[in-house]
DNA sequence: AATGAATGAGAATTCATTCAT
DNA sequence: TATGAATGAATTCTCATTCAT
């Protein structure tokens, strides 16, 4: 009768909520998120979740910095200061749209949180940390593509991420009623390469343009 | 305290649950929206609305539908047709931005669906139709455009309306998630009026662009 | 414009009413009835309803009341005082088990009444004068039986009554669960017809034995 | 006031809120029993009743099966085979209308299930197998009654029982009205016996009589 | 330490009944 | 007067959260 063995493994039970709950939060919302739910995905007893997190909205805002985590995990590994300012641009593009196509979950998160008027994200204390990475790496893009005449000067690298965003975002984001309303589907390959096409040329005509 | 009296007018009681409905799901989403609040601020009973709407599900669809029922009607009124095609494109810009920051309702009501899924959308037969009448009005400002030689030809019109929706809308949608990680606010005018400026150029040039 | 011709048949309004809810009372019970299904029903408005019968009791008591009135006057059609006793009896099963089949409201508001406590029995004045000319009646045939020497003396009318009502209700008054449970349900004409002959040689015998 | 201290039981809950239910459905029908009076009653909460059982209908079910299932206990504890055939009769027809005097329940719970058309009982897979040890046991009594030439042969078992149940049962579930309208009373003590007595004496003679 | 069992506080929905025209 | 419109007061059912073992 050697006693069970434990699983002592906290790091691994929270990985495993926070994935679920992230799934959960996503799909429906953060009023529609059933906690019951979330314990079944996860394996975990209630008891546990609410040990590691406190409450529901203590989960909710720390799926929803996992979603900006993760999100910047994944622009880190674009080293885009090794490439050519446009390829680098091009690579952001791509990478933008595959990863909220990939991961449902980021898109929805965004938007469960602006529909909740961003209590949250403002409560998280380093949010705009997270992100400055990207826009240094971006700033520093800019400033070689102006320094090699690629691009114009004066373009701002919020901007930018924003103009970039908004083109790979809606897409995702409104994909349903996109599809109910003009039988347009993001997912549909033949589509989505030429909207990146599309994105693309948009973005880098409008950095070169002297305007 | 006497009792409220009692108004006698099925068509202003439906119009104003709506009203209520729209202002509701849009600030709380579907699962978060409670009829407790949309009685209390529509000035009628809940049995009304169930009377009325059916359930919540009924209600929340015909918010939905007037949510769009309300874009098309501002778009009808801009006439795409009488102006020449770069100042058409450009009135549109404008108005679909304006539009998505005066009704906040709007774009939080494409939030919510589609974080739903579209199950609605999709149930709403007539949605199409909506939306045919200014993709129709666009084609023909395409057509003009590349008669006149200001556009390139074989522009889609529906490439064209989700880019110009794109740039619209994410810095509405998304304004608090930018506001916290970014700082950046599109109801800030000066950068609001700088964004105008440049989803048009952008827009502009990209339609002219001999790609 | 001549004035449309007021229809002031408020019996007809009232029989109309009636006639719903006892379909609806004896079809859903009491709690389970409901009010705008007899308006619908009826054709009447409710408003026209409450001012006939004052409430959802009162239009009870009133279908309650009717039934009771229905089945005596079938049972005064049968003028069992013209008959031999032992045909009498027959007849008086026969017109029972009709009775209770043809008109599943009459065993539905007996079972829905008895389920409430009589209450409402009990308050309706007049009860129990709907029934005696029936014992009377019964009484009447017991004494001829016995004074031919077809029946044995000292049974008592509502003894044979009760007998009678028992053997005639419980297949009806159950169909379901017996048909449920034992595959038995009274409408299949043969078993119907075998259970007739059952039911009268099983009474005329309990009569005749010099116990 | 200390909250009320919390039972960690499952089985007894279950058995406690049946109990409940029972007495709930019998005496207010289905559309009439709250849930609130059940809870209250079984000293549980309303969730847990949820959690238990579903929703009301599927509360209702349970307590309709329980009601079968404790008859047929009762039966089962008759050891019909162990008696004479007559005797095995008249002990069926004393434990028949015993058990609907004492268990108002139970003829409450079968008019309420009639009431609603049997959806339930026909719902409930088994029904029919909780019924036949009776029928086999009936049987067999019925063939010892015709071997030892005390009852006559051909008789068949289930329209025996109904038989029997019929007259217990009528006197039971109509008792309000028939006090009402008839002034007389299963309850009443020495109606009761004399009525004991007429019922098996009706029932053996027609098992007896050489048709 | 883990978790099955439990619940208070809502939330959607219904229905007998009454206004107000 | 007749009735479409309206609602107070339940009622069923849910869910985040906490016991108690």
């Amino acid at each position: 009768m050697t006693p069970k063995p434990r699983r002592h493994d906290a790091e691994a039970a929270r990985a495993d909520i926070l994935a679920a709950a992230l799934d959960e939060f996503a799909e429906h919302g953060h009023a529609g998120a059933r906690i019951d739910r979330i314990a079944a995905a996860s394996g975990m007893s209630k008891p546990m979740i609410y040990s590691y997190f406190g409450d529901k909205d203590g989960l909710y805002a720390a799926a929803l910095r996992e979603a900006y985590v993760q999100k910047r995990s994944g622009e880190d590994a674009l080293h885009l200061g090794d490439l050519p300012p446009d390829e680098a641009i091009r690579n952001l593009i791509e990478f933008t749209l595959e990863h909220y196509l990939d991961r449902p979950w980021f898109v929805s998160m965004l938007n469960t949180e602006n529909l909740r008027g961003g209590e949250t994200v403002r409560a998280i204390a380093d949010m705009t940390e997270v992100q400055s990475p990207m826009l240094q790496a971006l700033r520093a893009v800019l400033a070689r593509g102006a320094r090699d005449g690629s691009f114009r000067a004066g373009v701002d690298a919020t901007d930018l991420y924003v103009t970039i965003a908004s083109l790979c975002y809606f897409p995702v984001s409104n994909r349903h009623t996109l599809g109910a309303v003009f039988g347009r589907d993001i997912r549909d390959p033949s589509w989505r390469r030429r909207r990146v096409g599309d994105i693309s040329s948009m973005v880098l005509a409008w950095l070169a343009a002297p305007k």
